[in-house]
DNA sequence: GATGAATGAGCTTTCATTCAT
DNA sequence: AATGAATGAAAGCTCATTCAT
């Protein structure tokens, strides 16, 4: 089989998983539940990713990329601190509606399932592109004397704990209002918060 | 026997449950583990809990009693608001070194396990003993002038997301430096994000 | 306490199990199940009965007890042999509505659970007062030369599995009329088979 | 696999459940048990039949369908209604010593767990195979002017009641005589019985 | 590469019975 | 006589993974 319908398979599968894991708990989706899904024999998973756990790790990963990489777009333009922070937190929100499978797995599987992710995964291995993008961020913000120089684990704790806070609180249902109204004011708190 | 010895028993079973849960994710831990743990037949836990999940979300409230407690006692200090960040965040940094059973439950039981916690705890119904707090403080602090009037839920998601935030990279031992030692910047941002 | 309460107990527990077996099959039927539906605690009702087995067995003795009962009445009137299958028929047929339980627990519990009523049960020990009685009936009508002389339990196995068949049929809900309704054809039926 | 296989098993299954379940009942025959009557291991088991439940609405339908089709060689037959009556009797009593699996499960398994055959099951649905032949087996009979006309279910409930009860009273060992002596009376009582 | 039957350990839950009170 | 907490074996069912085809 061509490599390129090979790599089309497994994206298939990637994106299969991510759905039932984001959707019913990494324990609760079976490898039967994603074969079925992408209408793939069981055995022939196998074949693709060496384990249920492997396939979790390569998740982490696709995610990481993909966060990492709208980011750096961010990143790149040469708009204010503070409009990249709105970027950033729009960007997010606007992935809690298209891409909900992405932040549900960051949020559930990845945050909850330790010893899933254990080996491999220590630290920020696995979602590395994500936090080095973050870390540009920062030191961009500190470099044109925007924001206060700090801990960064201190600053992204602040970003990334908050929106994903509000991305929880929108899935329980609780907020009073559609997530996109609280871009304004997250982007003024995240900003009055590290400004220098 | 006496309801006094069924109490002491029921909270037994709490208790190491709350540690056991934590450390091992709902799924991975078992009836009989929780039941070895404490020295009970399986046969009699399910004289104190009808199912596993049952268990689960009387876990939930136990620890948003735990914590809406703290947090009152600081609410009925006669502090400064900024003062009872601090305190706030101290209190619960200082959760994660001595209960941090109670963290972890909430940080990576509750928030990922969506399908145990579903009926019974929509909404905020079983950790309304926590939120109310936390409602309070924040309406105070708006009260007295301190805080910017703004949505509830876009200030609660900052403070607990970011608190959250840290005690997951705290757990992930990515931090540099040790929690406590992030009390002070973290006060500072959250009160620059909320103040007036 | 009073021997006077104490069969008073008793027959409450007996009476108690016998809906409860009869509704939802032995094994299907706890001793808490039927503790709690009298009201009595699960300990005590060990002081009444050893054990399970030995209950069911004791229903049947008092079902039979009762079964005979009523056809010693039938076979001590006057009435000539047919009008004798009828009333034994009429009689059937309105237990099977007023005691829908002692009927029950004939067809379904005694007739299929053989393992329950192995030893002490054994042949006809446990229903000898209702088959002591169809034997009567049956000598009656060969006496009097109404009845054909045959083997006893091809005689009875005709009678009793036509109304058991008819109770059950009735039961299944697939009958187009009452039951009472057949008592006229099912006598016929059954005198035309026996007579001389 | 072939179909073939994979249908051989499931047959396999299907026997070995027939026997166990009518020999320790429905409740006391675990799936284990079956399993390794049949050399199959308890998870495969479960690719074959989703439930134990499901497996003995199978079983009821396979037996109906085997009753059905001997009956119906039967009333294909040139014989009088009389000597079909008899062919059905012998038949019947062929089978218990034959195949008495069968018999009992119908008898102990299919007509006291009600809880178990209840939906997928009401009315006569899991034994249409069975009463459409002895429908037939009757109409022919009126027809023909052997047979008096009256409620199909009458005439059902003597013709099984009574082969029926024999079978059990064989099954309980109470029977003076073997059951084979009885097919001459047993034909002749449900002749009267039915004849214009 | 692809299939899906097969394995078997392990899970949650039940329940007859006992016994200290 | 009365209580109900306690026991623990055993049930039905699941599922990651393997492997013959």
């Amino acid at each position: 089989m061509s490599t390129l319908k090979r790599l089309k398979r497994r994206e298939e599968i990637i994106e299969g998983a991510l759905k039932l894991f984001s959707k019913g708990g990494f324990y609760q989706t079976t490898i039967p539940d994603i074969a079925r899904t992408i209408g793939m024999s069981v055995g022939n998973f196998y074949n693709y990713f060496t384990s249920k756990e492997v396939l979790a790790k390569e998740l982490l990963l696709y995610i990481s990329e993909y966060l990492g990489e709208r980011i750096r777009t961010i990143n790149e333009s040469d708009a204010t601190t503070q409009e990249k922070i709105r970027a950033i937190v729009a960007m997010y929100f606007e992935m809690v509606q298209s891409r909900p499978e992405m932040i549900e797995y960051f949020l559930r599987i990845f945050l909850s399932n330790r010893e899933v992710f254990g080996e491999g995964c220590e630290g920020t291995v696995c979602v590395s592109a994500f936090i080095t993008e973050m870390m540009l961020f920062f030191d961009d913000g500190v470099s044109c004397g925007d924001l206060r120089e700090q801990d960064f684990f201190s600053a992204f704790g602040l970003f990334m704990g908050y929106l994903g806070g509000m991305a929880f609180l929108c899935g329980e249902k609780v907020l009073p209002h559609a997530l996109d109204s609280y871009v304004d004011s997250i982007t003024q708190n995240i900003y009055r918060a590290l400004k220098t």
